[in-house]
DNA sequence: AAAGTGATTGTTCAC
DNA sequence: GTGAACAATCACTTT
């Protein structure tokens, strides 16, 4: 029983039933601000996502980290390969191939993820909400809670019983 | 020279 | 609830 996608892989990408790319409604956006005209979403609006100067960064999701640790482990065995996206692609199927139970230390890194994203939101709502016209700089460095407690996040065995067994 | 692109999935925000 | 956008990476491509 071969898997269906067999090696799929096809180098090249004739259409394939999964058209990767192509169900991506995007395609490809994230680094194009000149192609990206507000022609999605309205975007005419003053204060859209694009907009947010003081939006912090998404940190890398389960599958990011995954990918980070998937990456040194292809180049490993395909120093050749140069292509990240052979590497994306590679991870992906991979990515899916993973159970809940190996899925489950990545996404533990998601959870925490979520912790610091969400403070990091805070403040940035904060910010959104206050700012109306300008002082955008006036609160540059308002916040000055947060952060800087790095008492021991180490401790973040979490550890959840495993169940497995 | 430097920004942009390609490809993956997940997550999150805005409407 | 849906959709649209963006997160890292790295050699190559284009302006």
């Amino acid at each position: 029983m071969k898997i269906a996608k067999g090696k799929g892989e096809s180098r090249k990408d004739k259409k394939e039933a999964l058209k990767p790319v192509e169900d991506r409604k995007v395609g490809k956006r994230k680094a194009a601000p000149k192609a990206i005209k507000s022609s999605k979403k309205k975007a005419n609006n003053d204060k859209v996502r694009k907009n947010d100067p003081n939006r912090p960064k998404r940190p890398p999701s389960a599958f990011f980290v995954f990918l980070e640790e998937f990456r040194n482990t292809y180049k490993q065995e395909h120093p050749n390969v140069k292509a990240v996206s052979a590497v994306a692609k590679a991870g992906g199927e991979k990515w899916k191939s993973l159970s809940d139970a190996e899925k489950a230390p990545y996404e533990a890194k998601s959870a925490k993820r979520k912790s610091e994203y969400e403070k990091l939101m805070t403040s940035y709502n904060k910010k959104q909400e206050s700012s109306d016209d300008d002082d955008a700089d006036g609160e540059s460095e308002k916040s000055k809670s947060v952060v800087s407690n790095d008492d021991e996040e180490s401790a973040e065995e979490d550890e959840e019983d495993e169940d497995d067994d």
